[in-house]
DNA sequence: TATTGTTATACTCTATAACTATA
DNA sequence: TATAGTTATAGAGTATAACAATA
């Protein structure tokens, strides 16, 4: 069985994506959430809200989970749910109040906390990563089909 | 709010790791199988088998969530729990004969199938993009603390 | 006819913690 | 006392497909 090239630089992205997941994650779990719900708090966040369509597509949620996990921040308090009057098969997900407060309370410390995983990493390291994962990135915007 | 500069990193990582994550997934449903399965199974392929923690270790798969992952790919017939005998605390999990041929027949067309995502990446593309993921690597396992 | 979101179903994964049997 | 794995519980996410309302 030939060795694909491409599994070796696979290998290094789920790992380096699991790392900081793991932290990322155990950390929002401490803050009373989910990922997927943090994940909606953090794409909603100063925003105008937006359709579950749209939330979909930015989460790379389906719908039928989405409904669920809106549900959930619904109960919370932290999200609401609007008619969208342009189009009325369409429903608006926003924040609240509540949940814009959340979102600054949570948000911020989040990603200070995230931010150890890259201590000391230089201006120069940041740049040669951007540009590797950004061409990876449109590479793969460009190969492969899009969900939705 | 102060944007840190690791955001914009993180974002295409996570980019790049769920378009590719898509497609992988995808493709293992239609196989039969969940996506912590299939990693099961391929971690256990070409192997003697391992323990549980070892098992968990690299899949990232806590033990009590591991029980019934391997519960189900038991159930299938695809794996097997033997007793070790060096410690009696200890299960090894490895893949039955069955396991082994699906991992074969699997593995491959699935590797083959996601190989589609880097048509046309180039030696040097591929050179570069591990240098930075490798650099970042051992630079969150130098910086985080290890699961488990 | 196609699209947006909901509902229903059934299953899988997950975190957590108490438990057992070994060490 | 500590470790390896199991069990129990409850909740959360997921795929899938059928459905209602609207376009």
């Amino acid at each position: 069985m030939k060795k694909e090239r491409y599994l070796r630089s696979i290998r290094l992205l789920a790992e380096c994506f699991h790392a900081f997941q793991h932290i990322s994650d155990t950390h929002v779990r401490t803050l009373g959430l989910t990922s997927p719900q943090f994940d909606i708090l953090a794409t909603l966040g100063n925003t105008e809200g937006m359709s579950f369509k749209e939330l979909g597509q930015k989460t790379l949620i389906t719908k039928g989970t989405l409904t669920g996990i809106v549900d959930r921040l619904e109960e919370k308090g932290l999200v609401i749910r609007t008619c969208c009057l342009e189009d009325r098969r369409s429903m608006i997900v926003r924040l609240t109040e509540q949940g814009q407060a959340e979102f600054e309370r949570l948000f911020g410390p989040h990603i200070q906390f995230c931010k150890q995983a890259f201590l000391g990493y230089s201006d120069e390291d940041f740049a040669a990563l951007d540009r590797e994962l950004a061409k990876l990135k449109s590479h793969l915007d460009a190969t492969m089909p899009k969900p939705g």
